[in-house]
DNA sequence: CTCGTATATGACTTGACGGGCATATGAAGC
DNA sequence: GCTTCATATGCCCGTCAAGTCATATACGAG
């Protein structure tokens, strides 16, 4: 029920979030790197899952957690109406040039300008 | 000292902002487009102020927003390095309206259908 | 100056959320 | 089986933020 704004709101949560943003974790892994108490990972991390921020894979006794995307296009979404106060230039143009590929794209170019 | 994550983490805050996305506002015309008590609009525009997010004129007796791009530009970078999970796989349909113009839209000339 | 309009501020209440601690679940290994 | 490691959950508590109501400030009109 949360929106995805409320929950990304929570610093610790981020931190979760830009360290799976690297590369997948287990809970341990996370409660090690952000030097912060197991309970409190488990429990952050809880949150992100209902949110649907990130899904658990088993390994053996331990969770892995990634990324899903979804939530997180939600709040770029949202953020659309807004980019024109900051890309009114030249960004604008570089965009839409690289956002030139439609329903036809049989070959996934491997390299694309990944500006930001 | 909030975060700005913090600051659109709230529902009529978000909805605030994305009235001002579209142009000016004041006081007045906010609180009856959202219908919202007065109070409540002032308080959440004093923190939406005090964060940044937006200034006022002062035309008469009324104070007329409008937003200030710094801060969502800054949640528009911590959303970088996610984006990698959704603009891989996804072209330019899925992108959604991102900017299309400023005020002035003369022709509706829009390409292709949206999808949901 | 008084009144009405427009907006801001303060006090108070209420509810939600995060932290900490203890404990439960579960899988692995002996 | 029992023990250990890895993770999850329940409970309590303090804090903080949002809503409501009342009131204050500021300006304009007459």
């Amino acid at each position: 029920m949360e929106s995805s704004f409320a929950i990304i709101a929570e610093p610790n949560r981020r931190a979760i979030l830009s360290l799976l943003a690297a590369s997948e974790h287990s809970v341990g892994e996370i409660e090690h790197q952000l030097r912060m108490p197991q309970t409190s990972v488990s429990k952050h991390l809880r949150v992100l899952r209902d949110a649907g921020f990130v899904e658990s894979r088993i390994d053996a006794q331990r969770r892995v957690y990634r990324i899903r995307p979804e939530p997180l296009m939600e709040v770029d979404e949202w953020l659309a109406p807004f980019r024109r106060f900051w890309t009114a230039h030249v960004d604008a143009l570089e965009r839409h040039l690289d956002q030139m590929d439609s329903e036809s794209e049989p070959e996934p170019a491997s390299k694309k300008g990944k500006k930001r």
